[in-house]
DNA sequence: AGCACGCCGACT
DNA sequence: GTCGGCGTGCTC
């Protein structure tokens, strides 16, 4: 009788939707969720054992190169979601399974020991004793040995490495040969002292908030609890209300995870954690940190070391066994979804996720998207509403400037410049809005009509003055020009349109002494940069402050009360039909960051169409009311949240190519086509022509999301057998946002 | 994706 | 003649 040989089935990262099974023969003890190292074709490649199993479909099988983890990298529950997610969105499992991994160990690299320093005395007084009479005379020695004693959990090197720095590794080194500290296997730990949770007791919560945090409690309880919306206008205490609810978390000994949206990472966030939570381990996720910094967290966070994980989009695939609680701030933001390779929603995992280990989630936000009052209506979430500011910060005014014949400098009309005027000479601070980086986004030639275009794209290159240079927004092309038209040499050529920089230059002209802050993509090319810049904000002295959207995230200005958007009505009639919606998240977004408890906020709109609709609901009747309007359209047009949509987009360098390989896709599944299907497309996008490439797309929008994930399953199995005829390239985009 | 294989045009 | 372009198929 021979032996069943053991059968790994396993996800490879590489654009297959196809798992590949290999033969395991060695002697320690293969489980799902481990790396192996595997021959595939004729290169090696690094994947993950899905399932176990001791027979196989194929007839010769090549063994394993090595097994490269003891214990599994994913638990069933994490490898659960990212087998969903990858049938939901239609993404090969292996190249899901690599985007949910670190960096630092997508190859062979040894998962680093498990291992934390303990004080080798078990009670403090011992320790006490040890300290004033052996290390008496090394203040740097007694430090770190306190620290170490003081903390019962152990104390990892990763956690010495940042509070203590550089050359904390000759002190331990020290303090192990006086035989005061030994390395062991970390466990498990979570504090329980009084201690542990630091309210400010100064804070004294409001009726609404008390209202929340019971309510959430309460659900919280739910066998099945339902995912909340937290609406909570801007200042109305969010914070508090997630800190009062991650509180009885930490006391069950549950992780908590919190995703935040990329910029609004900041240092005042992780302060007001380590404040509150001051004995617990808080993680931080976020594309800042090198590799191995990742590593760390992800692996302190999936050892269940760390308490509190704090993280961007990517954090949601971050395994935590003991996961109680998930947090998302600023549940609207765009950036919670994956724009390129696999186009993830981190929100929406975010609720499969919490379903299937039954725990509440939290999604706040000043101004929730459509989907999620969409939702609400449908009794999928439990909708929460904070109205009040704490205190007795006043309401600002949203107004409407009427910008038809009047003149502009910039952009900038009259009245809206007196008024910036005024605040600025009254010692306030004012913010200026144009989504538009760049001095000016065209430039052409009056005297022979040249414009300059991008040679690799379908569009106009945008003029940058500091930079004397022709920038392509879209490719990385650029190129010097100085006043001549390249074609005819006349030495006038002209911009055309505003872009952040001509605003700045401009005003900087009109108000010679004031200090301009202008924040953007260019002005923001180092990490650092756009914290310098609002640490000057924050002093509070007058200034002018002109920015793109970037500039509207999750930042608290101290002195600001007059907010200017310049652009308004570009988003009024843009092709997208989310452009209004965004429009007015960002109205309130900027709206709830004006003004103060004395200085009344003022937020102005200039506008060419101020009889348009969209000013009247949003100024007499709230954002919920623009939401609710919208929410009527698009069930008459069967659009999204009341539809389903998939975009398929293929890309080539010839147009044809791209066009014949949608079209043929199309095709092929006719017969699939039904009345509650619509197709639209194959069409050239918005932006034809990208880095050489056309790009191409077909939209389907089904009114039944079963019907929308079968079509899909049978475009993306098409997809790989038809002809591919010019290099075509395509993807498929499950719930696009973007259309472009 | 990455790589090999194989089929045609245009060069030393 | 053969070098190399691209289209095609395969990876357990």
């Amino acid at each position: 009788m021979s032996e069943l040989p053991t059968i790994l089935r396993i996800a490879i990262p590489r654009p297959l939707y196809s798992l590949f099974d290999y033969l395991y023969q060695g002697k320690q003890t293969p489980q799902i969720g481990c790396r192996v190292h595997v021959p595939f074709g004729n290169t090696q490649i690094t994947g993950i054992i899905i399932a176990i199993n001791s027979e196989s479909e194929h007839a010769s099988l090549r063994p394993i190169h090595k097994l490269l983890d003891e214990k599994p990298l994913f638990d069933q529950s994490t490898l659960h979601l990212l087998t969903w997610a990858s049938q939901y969105y239609h993404h090969p499992l292996g190249n899901v399974l690599q985007n949910a991994i670190p960096v630092a160990l997508r190859g062979t690299r040894q998962v680093p020991l498990n291992t934390h320093w303990f004080s080798n005395d078990k009670d403090t007084a011992t320790a006490e004793n040890n300290i004033s009479t052996l290390l008496a005379r090394s203040p740097k020695q007694q430090k770190i040995y306190r620290a170490i004693a003081d903390t019962p959990s152990g104390l990892s090197e990763n956690a010495l490495k940042t509070r203590f720095g550089a050359g904390w590794r000759s002190v331990i080194k020290q303090l192990e040969k006086k035989k005061l500290i030994h390395q062991q296997e970390a466990s498990i730990h979570f504090p329980t002292s009084d201690n542990a949770i630091q309210r400010d007791e100064t804070i004294t919560l409001t009726n609404e908030q008390r209202d929340c945090v019971e309510s959430i409690i309460d659900i919280a309880d739910d066998e099945r609890p339902q995912p909340i919306l937290l609406h909570g206008v801007t200042g109305s205490g969010k914070t508090e209300v997630y800190f009062r609810t991650i509180e009885p978390v930490l006391r069950q000994q549950k992780q908590v995870l919190i995703l935040v949206p990329e910029i609004g990472l900041t240092p005042q966030l992780l302060t007001r954690f380590n404040k509150r939570f001051p004995h617990y381990q808080i993680g931080i996720l976020h594309s800042g940190l090198t590799m191995i910094e990742r590593m760390q967290a992800w692996l302190g966070a999936q050892r269940g070391h760390t308490h509190i994980l704090i993280g961007t989009r990517s954090a949601i695939f971050t395994p935590m066994p003991l996961l109680g609680l998930l947090i998302i701030d600023e549940e609207h933001d765009s950036s919670l979804k994956q724009q390129e390779g696999f186009r993830y929603h981190a929100r929406d995992l975010a609720v499969k996720r919490c379903y299937d280990l039954k725990i509440p989630m939290i999604m706040g936000t000043a101004t929730p998207s459509i989907e999620s009052l969409h939702n609400v209506d449908l009794e999928r979430y439990h909708y929460l509403r904070l109205n009040k500011r704490p205190g007795t910060r006043l309401q600002p005014t949203l107004s409407l400037q009427d910008i038809r014949g009047l003149p502009l400098q910039a952009g900038v009309s009259q009245p809206l410049m007196e008024k910036v005027k005024a605040h600025l000479e009254s010692g306030n601070q004012v913010m200026l809005f144009l989504n538009r980086r760049g001095f000016a986004p065209a430039i052409y030639c009056p005297q022979c009509g040249w414009h300059a275009q991008c040679p690799h794209c379908e569009t106009n290159m945008t003029y940058h003055a500091k930079k004397q240079r022709l920038m392509c927004h879209h490719c990385d092309f650029n190129k010097p020009i100085d006043n001549h038209c390249p074609d005819c040499h006349f030495s006038h050529i002209t911009t055309k349109g505003q872009g952040t920089e001509r605003i700045e230059n401009v005003l900087q002209g009109y108000f010679p002494d004031t200090t301009i802050i202008r924040i953007d993509r260019d002005t923001i090319s180092h990490k650092g940069a756009l914290l310098e810049k609002l640490a000057i904000i924050n002093q509070g002295k007058p200034a002018l402050i002109i920015g793109t959207q970037m500039l509207a995230k999750g930042h608290d200005f101290p002195n600001l009360t007059l907010v200017g958007i310049l652009d308004v009505d570009q988003s009024l009639f843009s092709t997208d039909f989310r452009a209004q919606e965004r429009l007015a998240q960002l109205v309130i977004q900027v709206a709830g960051r004006a003004g103060r408890a004395d200085k009344k906020g003022h937020v102005i709109l200039q506008s060419c169409q101020p009889e348009h609709p969209f000013f009247t609901i949003l100024f007499t009747q709230g954002y919920l009311a623009i939401v609710e309007q919208s929410l009527r359209e698009r069930k008459t047009w069967h659009f999204p949240p009341h539809a389903y949509q998939a975009l398929i987009r293929a890309t080539a360098e010839k147009q044809q190519h791209a066009l014949t390989f949608l079209q043929t896709l199309k095709t092929s599944i006719e017969e699939h086509q039904s009345t509650d299907v619509t197709f639209l497309g194959p069409a050239p996008s918005v932006l034809e022509k990208r880095a050489n490439r056309y790009r191409v797309q077909l939209l389907i929008t089904a009114v039944k999301r079963g019907k929308l994930h079968q079509l899909a399953h049978l475009l993306v199995e098409q997809a790989g057998k038809t002809k591919k005829t010019g290099k075509v390239r395509w993807s498929i985009d499950i719930d696009p946002i973007d259309y472009g």
